[in-house]
DNA sequence: TTGTACGCGTTATCAC
DNA sequence: GTGATAACGCGTACAA
């Protein structure tokens, strides 16, 4: 119970220098105006004592926690963690820290936590939704900028981190049309996600810029599911055998599809594609073959957002909605070895 | 920007109020010496002003943060996001916030975080691996409660939270032999993981209480892959045709090895019964026919740690190794509808 | 170059 | 029942 190895204070490290509180302060925080012998004498006291600013006594007179509260939807971190790493990644050595909570898509729980996090002086927030769709502002009043990432604020006042569907819609629908498809088909996902008309809305488009149509229905939704995947899948073979390219609004639909193809005796990619989205790592990689899926870079996301966070501190904060690329993650489903 | 109505403080309530600082204190607090009617006055200034008391400066005179800091190494979130939620749920009130950091698998950065931690004056350290093997201790002198999840630590003398993997090994094959399954096979996973080792531990132990052999090899390690699960099927159905059960090692083993058995014509449950490890929602659920699974209670685990780090605040703290019970997610792939 | 003194927002201990 | 006042640990004018 050496505890106060930590609990070491700055005036322990100044009378053990034999300075006062000022000049140890001055000497740690690297002012000019301290003589260098004092400074080593400083600096080496506080490392015998493994000193540790307390950052808690630093924010009441800075003003500022170098901490961002992080409030997700997002039940199995599918988002969050990689937007936590490069919230985490942005700031470097700057040392912010990241309070995370859990809102469970529940706005009674949300507003609970922003007061939490608003009570801790975060000195930033950062909403990440559950799904693509505007979500209900946090309203404008807060002390604090605010981020929304992936789910949109439905004001426009906010500031919204969004992906890019339509043009993930155009990335997979033109890779596919450079390989010399051109009888695709797309299954949707879930209609009451604005995610499923985006992708669909973006694969329409590169398709009509090539003079293409998308084979089969553009209005059949379904599910995040394999099993949708694979239903969906059957139809469209059983209407249109000669399909060559299958765009799947998500992995678990991808797999799916996959499956299903492989036990109708369709080889993938000779006689159809497959491309999906979101390149989940453990679906996109453990299939036979591997997906080409549209990354939707959620880790460049909590860059950004954090960011806009910095931005905001110390400046004139940007509004409205913050377009995210994505990029495309080509595996065997497209393109065979 | 009336950013004043969130940074109102107590000064501001108390004049508001008009009564002194102390009285507002106390009324905000329910200190039972101040009149019933000067408290409502208060609470109603309090309310009009927004007013959200700085925990941050409680810290200082109170030297409790009520926050806990998370450190992971798990990329995926697979166990760090449940735990997160057993953390929030075991404080319920208590409003205690967790501080996330991911130290990716390097102690460097752990370190590092561990500091940053300290410096934030987080009340404990709850530390999550990413695999079962022990891991070295951040140490004795640290002036907080530490527990260690997932991974144990090194030094019995720290308090550690681990799934039980024997056990899990046990559950899951009593449930086959509860069946009637005889003819069990095993696909190990990853020999450098103590884990593959531990759940075989426990399906040989609850075999041979039974008085039954494992079918085929006990000694063939390979990934947590889907494709490790679809090459080992194979063989264990070359050698062991009548064979009645496999159980997998992970659920992405297993979901390979319902792959190869569709692909053989051999059907699950009804020839073959399957069953494996973690409960990884995404696979489990998505399989044909979907998998029975032990589930390691990840959220327990994350609810178990954040109650030991407040036995540990106020009283006496643990040590040593307190495993986790697990249950069986059951499902299609031992128990046919 | 160094030290003194004040303030950040809150709680707690005392007088009143 | 209420109100000054002293902490908590640190940064920083300002004085020495």
């Amino acid at each position: 119970m050496t505890g106060n190895s930590v609990r070491a204070t700055l005036r322990d490290v100044a009378s053990a220098a034999g300075v006062s509180l000022a000049t140890a302060s001055k000497a740690l925080n690297g002012r000019s105006d301290v003589k260098a012998d004092t400074r080593v004498r400083v600096l080496e006291a506080a490392e015998d004592l493994q000193f540790t600013p307390n950052s808690v006594a630093q924010h009441l007179v800075s003003g500022r926690t170098r901490s961002v509260g992080l409030i997700t939807s997002d039940l199995v971190g599918r988002f969050s963690l990689p937007i936590l790493r490069g919230v985490e990644g942005a700031f470097g050595s700057q040392q912010m820290s990241v309070l995370l909570t859990d809102a469970r898509e529940d706005s009674i729980r949300e507003q609970h936590h922003v007061r939490t996090l608003l009570g801790r002086k975060v000195d930033g927030l950062i909403v990440v939704g559950s799904r693509t769709d505007p979500r209900p502002s946090l309203g404008r009043h807060l002390p604090v900028p605010v981020v929304y990432t992936y789910a949109p604020s439905d004001d426009p006042q906010d500031l919204s981190l969004i992906c890019d569907n339509v043009g993930a819609g155009e990335l997979v629908t033109r890779h596919l049309l450079s390989l010399g498809r051109r009888r695709i088909a797309h299954i949707l996902g879930d209609g009451t996600y604005q995610a499923s008309h985006d992708r669909l809305a973006g694969i329409t488009a590169a398709l009509a810029e090539a003079g293409v149509e998308l084979v089969g229905a553009h209005d059949m939704f379904g599910s995040w599911t394999e099993s949708w995947g694979r239903a969906a899948t059957t139809q469209i073979m059983d209407a249109h055998p000669r399909v060559d390219a299958i765009i799947c609004s998500s992995d678990q639909i991808a797999r799916g599809c996959l499956d299903s193809l492989r036990e109708r005796g369709v080889t993938v990619p000779g006689d159809v594609a497959v491309a999906s989205f979101d390149n989940w790592e453990i679906l996109a990689t453990g299939s036979r073959p591997e997906l080409t899926s549209v990354d939707m870079n959620f880790q460049a996301m909590g860059k950004a957002a954090a960011e806009q966070i910095v931005v905001a501190l110390d400046g004139e904060p940007r509004a409205g909605l913050l377009t995210q690329v994505c990029r495309l993650a080509i595996r065997g489903s497209t393109v065979g070895e």
